[in-house]
DNA sequence: ATGTAATAACCGACCGGTCAGTCAGTTGCA
DNA sequence: TGCAACTGACTGACCGGTCGGTTATTACAT
């Protein structure tokens, strides 16, 4: 239902804040049933506006797609950069804080949203990908890579390709939120997501074999 | 078409193979454009016959969606299971076969197709996700979980929460897989998941931290 | 082998519903 | 009164699903 409230005047003329209401109502529709079968009224009637209203202030319906990826970009990226530019000392604890702060930021379903949405849409607009990928990911991958790579430097890290090590420490978030988010599948002990971390860090950092055990092992 | 090429009969009566080559075409279109933007007439004219033949073989769009899931999902989860259930010994090589056998299957893009299709359209058939669930996830989940557990109780491993755990096993080939495949995002270097794996490896079953340096449960 | 009837496999024009986008008209405000 | 914001009926295109008609194949008789 449209949250245009209705005190105030019947209509909101003076229409700066239309655009962004329009793509908050389109974000929520579309997480909710995909771009293809949401219909422009039911943006506009969440919205709290009539279809021909939509159209005053985006040409298409795919531009309001463009505009809620672009208005969705730039704040990810740079939140994420901020924490990851400027560390010092020991890059496990900066690892361990930019991994809790992310997973916090992921529990807002609002957050997680686009990047949802743009997995879905992705095969049909392939620009809105190439977006996304240059303006957040090429940004933040390379500072995280970057982050190991100077851990192995500094003598806190074993030398290990960053690149590929950059995987291990950002798959187990990934693969708990995709079992969780879109599976339902949770661990049976309840805030998973602090438990998981501190999980992962233990193993991340020093290994899941036993120490009495063997060492060393390759299955090649 | 010319008459004048044609190998075997113009019609392809005695039809068992026909459900299966619709189902083909469907797949490959359902994961080039996804299910809404796909046409019944580019199915049938893929797969070689008319919109009107695909309707002899399926009641309706959504019925081709759900043979083409349902036609998958047994291999899959038997394939995996195969391996998972009888193993002996350190479970940490079961756990490398494993992976470097998943990672293997996933290079068939034929193979991904379908979590990838299901991914997409799961918000609009959340059936279909259900059935995945289901008939996958349920029981790869639990067999991978009770590895991890059962290389704890004998040893091998740390006393880690087996369920948290295996999404650090199963983590970094998920991102790895979702970085390349959605993005194009590659390490450098060429032959990706061979090395992916063996450093990933390493670092679950050794750690992250340099030795030199101060550890917190490593006594070797 | 050859005609002929019966039938299985298939075709594609068409119908009906849906929905993005348009536009002539209405409403509230200065 | 002027005009910007807004409305909602309308259109045109598109597509899932149907159906009367067509073509290849089989069965059988001659």
């Amino acid at each position: 239902m449209a949250d245009a409230l209705q005190r105030g005047p019947k209509f909101r003329r003076r229409a700066e804040a239309r655009p962004d209401e329009v793509l908050d109502a389109a974000l929520a529709l579309f997480v909710e049933k995909g771009f293809a079968a949401t219909r422009v009224e039911d943006i506009a009637a969440r919205a709290g506006l009539s279809k021909g209203a939509v159209y005053l202030y985006f040409p298409s319906k795919e531009a309001i797609l463009e505009g809620l990826v672009k208005r969705a970009v730039r704040p990810i990226a740079d939140n994420a950069l901020g924490f990851l530019e400027n560390y010092a000392g020991d890059p496990r604890s900066v690892i361990g804080t930019v991994l809790k702060m992310v997973a916090g930021r992921l529990a807002d379903p609002m957050l997680v949203a686009i990047p949802r949405l743009l997995v879905r849409e992705m095969v049909n607009f392939p620009e809105l990908a190439q977006m996304y990928r240059r303006e957040v990911l090429d940004r933040v991958i390379p500072a995280v890579s970057a982050l190991i790579a100077s851990g192995v430097r500094e003598g806190y890290f074993r030398p290990v390709d960053p690149e590929l090590t950059l995987r291990s420490v950002i798959g187990p978030v990934i693969a708990h939120m995709l079992m969780s988010e879109l599976f339902g599948i949770r661990p049976a002990g309840g805030l998973e997501i602090e438990r998981l971390i501190d999980n992962h860090l233990t193993i991340l950092f020093d290994g899941l074999s036993a120490p009495q055990r063997e060492r060393r092992f390759m299955a090649t």
